[in-house]
Formats: structure tokens, sequence, C-alpha cells
DNA sequence: CTGTTAGCGCATTCAA
DNA sequence: TTGAATGCGCTAACAG
């Protein structure tokens, strides 16, 4: 406990030790080619002595930058987020930079919470995993310079314009009502959480736009958005889902704008023994980890998160590294999953 | 795009505007009582036109120290570990700190990339979700005075000791092959990830333990531990396990030492048609919300995760505030939640 | 090649 | 109650 008290040792320690100047031994840490190997060495060799660690919050201080990168998500514990951090995180540790994760809720409070801490920590970037319930926030990074990208979502907010990653979301709906058309399938339900952002908006609106494509208007398609301000889990928001559309009647399939939705519909379904899919076929949209692990498996949309992970870091960089060739918005392709809860059959032709 | 090359604002700004000094802002800022209302209202009011954001960089280089923890985990998909996140996340940031959420992937070369950027960031303090794999790290983390406690491991390095929470998995496999006990299944099969931490060994002594208290060495009681250089994923690894568990007959029931591993467990046993519980009984360990929403539902250990984190918290704040009290070592205890993966039957009084 | 010097933005001691 | 002065640990001109 004797070491307690002591300070870490400073470039200064060394330089007094080494018999050099601490402007030297800055020097010799950073790399320059310009020092005598001796020096290099003698430096080199005190410094591993003494246990010597550079002390980033002087560095970035004096560099008036910092190599941290901020990514915001509303929920650590949607795998769909885990997983889009998991590879951000990743390429962002694999460029030397370092990571805030900041985990928001949805509250428009911890969001700007967030977003003040991270202009006080002077960070080089941020990324932005959905969209901001508290869109002021947009703002507010750009007031203070500091680069950022928004995955799923457009700032939509004059002057503080940010290059976008989207998908395309009416495209994935427009596949799912597809796949159920393909099964024979004409009566569809759709149930969805509360629609509070773009990306929820977007697959609404496709699954109109595809219902009204293949003339399902009058084939009883049905709708359940869940209201804001409910305190229902996801997973439970699918469950009352169910409960709402089946009291009234029996669609031939359910389609729920999330993976957790469409797992509290299946998790009902199995309850009530109704039959998946032969009474009524499920999908979701998200392709998270579990949907092949339920059962039945779950035929799902699914988003490119890899790539929609590594075009938002390389804009980021760009934009930090002021490269010059950034697009402002760009749009990537979902694709279906058919698994179990929707497989490929004609029921029409099976009856 | 003007804006992009004005400077932040800084104290010295207001400072000149406000007809001040610089220390006079600091302690408008900072609050103190000492300063008549006049030149308070003035700076303030200044400080709001520009939009000064103080810089945490700088007022963490001159206090020497800063208002960051940093979270080890191992995988942030895995949502045990999210949990913890999340939990933590909370209670930091309501104390108004900021959190580094470091994900290592069990990797002891990411761990080490990840402890010294700690250090040179010079965070408050650090909270290990798991046995760290590079145990080297907590040598390092002592050495250099960070404050750090650990959840679920003990650091065991002579002059390194930390705080640590445990949970007492050898009660926690108690419990499940009790259970299993108590549905009359007396011929019980053990599989497990690859034993990298102190975690995973105590449940796999705790079923040891188990299976001799009841005498059951004889009934078949049969073991598999994955290899520790396999690349797997944990849920697989179940699955895997599952196959190699039935080569050697069909055991009355399976405990997997997580969740994770019981899914596997569970999609095998199912793709198999081998009915659960009827055929063979399962029970996974962690609680993690999806095992109430596969089907069958799973019957499981579970720790008092949020115990766990509010426990190490405090202890972390106790130590970094240099509170004294500090107990190094709690133990909190899991308790099983019983569902239909091995429902509350007696097998034998059933046939 | 190495040393000297001057801050980065802020907190804080000491005077006034 | 406020101002002047100092330095946290480091980088980066500029000199020599």
């Amino acid at each position: 406990m004797n070491q307690k008290t002591e300070k870490a040792p400073t470039m200064k320690d060394i330089a007094r030790i080494a018999g050099v100047t601490q402007a030297t031994v800055s020097y010799v840490i950073n790399g320059s080619e310009d020092i005598s190997e001796a020096v290099k060495k003698k430096v080199l060799d005190t410094a591993e002595k003494l246990g010597y660690i550079p002390n980033l919050v002087a560095r970035n201080l004096k560099k008036r930058k910092t190599n941290t990168i901020g990514i915001i998500v509303p929920d650590v514990m949607n795998s769909y987020y885990s997983e889009m951090i998991k590879y951000n995180e990743r390429i962002i540790r694999e460029s030397d930079y370092f990571t805030f994760i900041c985990n928001t809720m949805h509250d428009a409070q911890i969001e700007d919470w967030y977003i003040i801490s991270l202009i006080q920590q002077k960070v080089a970037g941020v990324i932005i995993c959905y969209g901001l319930t508290n869109r002021e926030c947009y703002k507010k990074l750009y007031q203070h310079h500091i680069p950022f990208v928004v995955i799923d979502d457009e700032t939509g907010i004059e002057g503080a314009e940010a290059p976008c990653v989207l998908v395309n979301h009416k495209k994935g709906s427009l596949l799912a009502v597809k796949h159920f058309v393909s099964m024979g399938i004409k009566d569809i339900a759709y149930c969805s959480e509360p629609l509070y952002n773009k990306a929820l908006c977007d697959r609404y609106e496709g699954f109109n736009n595809a219902i009204r494509e293949f003339g399902l208007e009058n084939k009883r398609g049905r709708v359940y958005i869940a209201k804001e301000d409910n305190e229902y889990e996801k997973i439970e928001l699918g469950y009352i889902a169910t409960n709402e559309i089946l009291s009234r009647g029996k669609p031939g399939g359910i389609f729920a704008s999330t993976d957790q939705m469409a797992f509290g519909v299946i998790k009902r379904l199995n309850e009530l023994k109704i039959a998946i899919p032969q009474d009524i076929a499920v999908i979701g949209y998200d392709n998270v980890p579990f949907s092949s692990i339920i059962s039945p498996s779950l035929t799902t949309i699914n988003q490119p998160i890899m790539k929609m992970c590594i075009h938002g870091t390389d804009t980021l960089y760009k934009i930090i590294k002021r490269d010059g060739s950034i697009d402002l918005k760009a749009t990537l392709e979902p694709n279906i999953i058919i698994r179990q809860s929707a497989p490929k059959i004609n029921k029409l032709a099976v009856n």
C-alpha cells in the first residue's frame, strides 16, 4: 500500500533520470526518427524501468483533440444494437480509437446528458445508431463542430445535416408481404412498436404500400401500433398485439416490425396452440441471433448490419480526417431470411 | 461551414467579454459562493450567450483525476453481460460519472490493450464483470493505482488483491441437481463452455459435489466440457454437446453451465423430437431474458445481477472516495427459476 | 540531433 | 470579493 501515495511517473521523471530534456523524451516516446540510437535506448530503458505510461489527458489537451469516439444506442439489451456496438467497437479499436458507449433508453433527457458529456469530453466523433428522440441534440453536435454520422435516421434539421446510412425499410416490408403472398396468404396483420423513429415509420409505410400494391386492402389487412406512452417491454408488446389482433379475427399471417415483437407473437400463439405456420405464419424484422433459435425459427428481414457499421465508421473517419469525398446519404438493401415460421410453400397448393 | 473554423469558447473568452478575470469565471462556473450576484449574473449570461461548454480534458488534467469509469465485459452480445452493462451504466451515470465500455471477447491481447488504454485515460476506476483471461492485467491496474472491483472472479494474485463480488455457484449447481432429483431424475448429464474462469469452474465443481452428495456417481452422471480452442458460438456449443451426450445414451436430464448453451441443447432436442421435459429435462444457468421466451421455457439458475452491480459500484465508489469500510469479498446467493423445461413434478409419481 | 520555450484550458493559492 | 500567478503533463515550433 506504500505505492498508493506515489505519483505515476511522467516524462519529466524519465528525463531527470536519463539525463536528457523532457522534450527529448517526448520525441523518443512518439517515435521521432531524428534521435540517436544511444539516447533513444537510454530513454526507453528508463521509461520501461519506471513503468511509464503516457498521460493521454495531457496529450489530448495539448493536441486539442482526442482519440475517442462516442457510440449512441437506445438499448444495449437489444441484440440488434449490441451487434452494432460489437462491429463498431471492433472497427474503432482497430483504428486505435477508444469508444464511449452511451445507452439512452430512448429517453430525451438521457440523450441530452450524453451529448453534452461527449462534447465536454471533446470526442473526435459520434456514431448514432438510431433516430434520436431529442432532435435538438443533432443541433448541439453540429454547433460544437463534433463530426457525427447517423445510422438508420436522417437529421432533417436545417443546417445540421449529417451523413446518414439508411436501410431501405419500405423494400423490407415489401419483401415480407411478397413472401406472405407467395405462400398464398392474403389476410396479413401488422404490429409495431410505437413509431418513434424513421426506421419504424418506413417499415409501416412500406407495409401499407405493399398491401396496396398487391390489392389486399380488403383482405382484412389490419394494423396494431403500440402507443408511445406504454411501459411494456418489446416482447410483451408483441404478446399484447397478438391478443388485440386475434380479438378481431384470425389472420393468415402476422408481420411484426421487429424481431423482439415477433418473439412475443410467437410466444402467445404457442400458448394458444395456434400452429405456426399452418394456422398463422409469422415474419419478423431485424434477424437478431435468437430468431434462428426460437421454435419455430423465425422468418425475418435481415439488415446488413456489418455493412452499415463499416460504411458509418468509414464516413466518420473521412470527416475527422477531412478526406473530402463523403456521401451524405447511403441506402443499403435488406433481404429476407426464410425459416420455419413462414416457410417457402404455397398454402393453397398444399390444401 | 464558417463556424467550422471557429474555436470553442473558453473561460478566457468569457472573461474578456464579461470584463473579469478568467479565475473569476472559473469560480462562477464551479458555483463558488463568494462571488457578488452582479458578477455572477454577468458571467453566466455571457457564458450562455457564447454557448460555453467546459473542457473536461483540461479540467481533468488540472485536477489530476477524471470522472470516467471503465466497464470490462467479454461479450456485449451476451445478454447476461449487456444486462450488467445496463445496470452499471445507469448507476454510474446517475452519479455523474461517464462510462468506457470495453468488449474483450475473452481475448488476452484485447484485454491488455483496453487495460493500458484505461490507464492512459486516467480512469477513476474499473469494474471487471468476469474473470480476465489475461491475469497480468490485474497487476497492471494495481501497479498504476487504479481502483477496481471484480465481479464473479477473484484476482488471486499476490499483492493485487481487489474487492470482488462473487456468486455462490456451487450452491447454484446444487439447486439444479436437487431439482432434477426432486423430479425423480437421477441420470444427469452436464455440459459446459471451456472452464476459462472461476465462475465456470465453480459451477462444474458444484455439480460434481452435488452428484456425490446425492449418491448419483453411478447413475450415468456424465460430463461434456468444450475445449478451449474451439471456434464455435456458445449456442452451437450446446448443440454439439447434446450430440456428444446422446451418443453415449439418453440421460434423464441435462444441466448446461450457461443459458446460451442450454439454448443449443433445446434446439437440438427439438430437432430430434425428443420431448422436453418428458424424455429429457433441461436446466440452464444465468436466467437471461430469452430463457422465458424459448419453447419450452427454460428452468434456470438466476443470479442477482442488479444486486451484484449495486454492490460492485458501491464498493468502487468507496475506494475512489477512500471511504474505508469496504469488504473485500461479498458472496451472493443464486436461486432457481422453475419453468417448463424442468417443471415441478415427480416423474416417478407420474409414471 | 538535442535543448529551450511556449502554451493547451482550467483550478487554485496567495495577495490585494 | 476579485485578480495575478502558477502549473497539471504533454507537444511542437524554433534555435542551436
